[in-house]
DNA sequence: AACCTTCTGTAACAAATGTTACTGTAGGGT
DNA sequence: ACCCTACAGTAACATTTGTTACAGAAGGTT
């Protein structure tokens, strides 16, 4: 475990810390769409990414759901952190977007690393900040944008993140994870394939030019 | 200085602590609708509210607003720490609710404190923790309810904050901030008096029974 | 090949929200 | 008292998004 722990946060760790968390860590591989967390769940462990990608998601009362972002390596779940200390439950749902390998790290180390590490702080107050910018980025997304820019937003960022310029879903799943219904998805993706921007298939989509 | 801070953070933060704050802390008393922090500007002191309410905003590029939240007193700003650590420009912008008073901290501490006092950590934590919930909380707000709905939470909220059933604002103001146009707000402001919810005056309105 | 299930395309319509345009009026300033 | 300006009311219309309903195609199963 030692190596990948050191090729993705070895920048960031002390080697005293790093020890630290390469001997309480346990390494963790999980499948695409694996459900790490679900809303309601206690957090018992803090993750923190090596390879792969996170897909965070809100759900309000009727099940309507929503895609928040992505966590990618060397990063960690400020919602997870902020769950571990006030002892609460998760406010949200985290399924492996791709398959990923991650460390987990006990919760009751996180105070003690706290005081002990400046380097664990500054961690922790980083994924913090970067957390709070991305859900102003959501933000920003819901209020501001209409559905078509904020589909485009999404093919693009799925693309990045995967790595792929074939997205590996149906108009359904993409529905459910923007919260519109699948016959407004159809409507705008045949209009960006009639703009030349995006390939049309069953089961997957090929981006083109976005 | 000392008794409002005692008063309001007592319970925190250890003595020791709150005699570091009163030496360096400066006291600072605001009127309402005073622009505490733009979009852009550097921040050079964490706030620590003592009465009053702060409301913070979000802008787009083309200059359309949305409200995020409100702090209150005991509280403070989880996206100032975050620009404080990270030295990075003000996202939101921050104006006085209501007239606030406050004690302003130079960012130095910021990092001092944490290593050095338990309190302050778990304060600080817990303002991240709480600000993330309220940006969830605005999430919801925007993606899964309609107009009329965010309109009758805004003005609970609003008579909340200003412990008062009369809300001072105009029509086009509410509209501002809940990032629609005025003719929506005053149609449906209409209806909610149709419904006897509120009372409909010029300049203010009278909340009845939301 | 025949069948079945799931996915996609699309039209027609409904509802919500945004825009334009204009009217009336409250309330402050002179 | 009069005027002026900002605010509120409202109708008519446009656009966007959501819903219903159904047809047809892709691709796997038997």
């Amino acid at each position: 475990m030692i190596k990948e722990l050191k090729d993705n946060y070895g920048h960031l760790f002390e080697d005293e810390l790093l020890n630290e968390i390469n001997q309480v860590g346990t390494f963790k591989e999980v499948p695409e769409g694996f459900k790490m967390i679900d809303i309601g769940n206690y957090v018992k462990a803090i993750p923190l990414l090596i390879s792969g990608a996170i897909k965070i998601l809100r759900q309000d009362n009727d099940g309507d759901e929503l895609l928040l972002y992505f966590l990618e390596k060397g990063e960690t779940c400020a919602i997870t952190l902020s769950c571990c200390l006030g002892q609460t439950k998760s406010e949200v749902r985290a399924i492996a977007e791709t398959k990923a390998t991650l460390i987990m790290v006990p919760i009751q180390k996180m105070e003690e690393w706290s005081g002990k590490y400046k380097s664990w702080r500054s961690f922790v107050f980083e994924s913090y900040h970067h957390r709070l910018n991305e859900m102003l980025e959501t933000i920003d997304s819901i209020a501001f944008l209409k559905m078509d820019e904020r589909l485009v937003k999404y093919l693009k960022e799925k693309a990045r993140i995967s790595q792929d310029k074939i997205i590996h879903h149906t108009h359904q799943e993409i529905a459910y994870e923007l919260h519109t219904s699948r016959e407004v998805i159809s409507r705008l993706l045949k209009k960006l394939e009639n703009l030349g921007k995006v390939k049309l298939h069953r089961n997957y989509i090929v981006i083109k030019d976005v």
